[in-house]
DNA sequence: CATGAATGAGGCTTCATTCAT
DNA sequence: TATGAATGAAGCCTCATTCAT
């Protein structure tokens, strides 16, 4: 790919995650564009629908998510691995509140199109959560997509209500203490 | 108003809630004025912008969560009035999700439309909240706005993960979990 | 229907045909419906789709010719029937060019679309080719599609040469003579 | 023009005719690029409008015709010359279908732009037309431009319809049939 | 000179809202 | 008052053409 061509598609990326955290996924792609400093036809031959630009902004999100969890699986305690990687993840998502906005906007037709993402994912955080339960930091009575879900909504949550990040992670902190074993009396 | 006329109204109200909850709240309007059996212009007699209509659900479900937080307050026992509000809460919520979305639809608009409910539900949750604090069965620490927002998040991605109400209690009780005193050994 | 919306969806038609008659296929939409006087919403709601017009102007007319073709089997000697429907057949199609245009638009799509019509045409015409065969005015091995194809072809020709109607029935009368019976010296 | 410059003109000028017969006028010059196996950028130097592409491949038919005239003129039997002309002629047009529709799609433009070239096929066609009335096989009545739109447009029907070659011929021969002198009994 | 990335006017269509019946 | 037809701004996308590499 062409140098300038290269950096328009990043300029877009970077754009539509700005704007679509800020005003939604709703936003007219022109805004997108106009933010990106290049044309709609620009905007258009990078990704050829706005569902394919969605698309890009989740896969490289995901992405980034795998790598972070393969590097606190390989490089964390297996007793703080969950906790730290829940964090992350939480940080990311909020930060980018988009992506499940855009995860969440048609249900099960996004569980199709990344489902091979997302169920990477999901087989990592189960990894992380055995290795846990192993150590004794978590109940071994929760199941993996319940974690997911709960880290997701909590996102969710904090997104609409305007949290800062140290507002998410007391709620994070929350649901982690939720996952721990109960200790009888 | 006209006994028909009050017919109307909820119908309308209602049939809006089942496509909103059904589609999301991007639903052409006239969908629900179908769904509702009467014509659009009947629907805009009676609200007279979309968003009046979100109102006027958003209105309903929080008076009706109003209600249950009193009742619970005045019949259940400290110890577990909270939890099972909140669970009834959750329960509400997800079945009706489009309560949250419109909710979140627009971030602040929202906190500032119903500003004066939402602030009544913050205290109600907050007496049930400061009851079980005294009775020991959750952490003096948490802040109610956390809790509510919790729950709600947990709603959210109950509802986008198609679980069904089992599902929603098992997130639910993660939760609540994560709110309980921690135990010394 | 109600009185206006019948008036509108009349406008309509007769806008688009003269439009399209005039400018070809190709022209926006909008012009269409400002020609008709109404707005492009009116216009969408009595045809969901430009292809949706077409379609209502090409069976208009495939209808009316089937009247023609009808009231000169009933009314006309065999032996020149054919002949006057031919003509008929031809001014229709010459004064109202896009019919054919949008007939050919997309060559097959056409004939599956509106196959009902153009079956039923073909057999009004093949019963009045059998009869001027019978009365001895035409040649006995033509096919009826074969004609059909000339009547149009012709008008096509004429349409896009500018040919007013004389010189389109000097056109169609070299193709009737072309169908005669060859006659030994 | 250097070799290779020549080789792409050629390359594209084969390249549209193709994907115009196949895909109508209408396709996106893009395509045409990308079947020539170049760039848009080159088609763009050495056709500056797609409609000079079109110019181009109009007069290079034209040209081919007006050969193909003079060759039948000087070598065939002024009885029989003109008979084979529209053959060969309904036979290049039908092939290349986009030639017409190229032709066709602005009416009088065309007829400006070609006007040199179309006044010389007329002629030409005169020509044969004249010697074949000498020769009796003619009638004296007809107009040469009738001629040659009955030719034309029996071509536009063949192509909609899906005629193959026999299919084309059969219809020029009826309309060859129709030019014969009508023989008294 | 070749390439293909960039551009943006313009096309089709949707839908919240208004207005005539 | 109920109805649903009318409206038109705004959204997504295409494609002829220009321009940087």
């Amino acid at each position: 790919m062409r140098a300038d061509a290269q950096r328009n598609h990043d300029k877009i990326l970077e754009a539509a995650e700005q704007v679509f955290a800020l005003e939604g996924v709703t936003v007219p792609i022109d805004l997108v564009a106009e933010r990106a400093g290049v044309g709609i036809g620009t905007l258009y031959r990078h990704f050829p629908t706005k569902e394919s630009l969605f698309e890009a902004i989740v896969t490289t999100r995901l992405s980034s998510l795998l790598a972070s969890a393969d590097a606190f699986t390989r490089d964390l305690d297996p007793a703080i691995a969950l906790d730290a990687f829940l964090r992350e993840f939480a940080k990311q998502a909020a930060e980018k509140q988009d992506l499940f906005e855009a995860l969440g906007q048609a249900g099960i037709d996004v569980k199709l199109k990344y489902s091979g993402l997302v169920d990477e994912l999901t087989a990592r955080v189960d990894t992380l959560r055995r290795r846990a339960v192993v150590a004794g930091t978590i109940r071994s009575d929760v199941d993996t997509n319940d974690i997911i879900n709960l880290v997701m909504g909590t996102c969710h949550a904090a997104g609409h209500t305007g949290a800062d990040d140290e507002g998410l992670q007391r709620l994070v902190s929350i649901v982690i203490a939720g996952l721990q074993p109960v200790t009888p009396r």
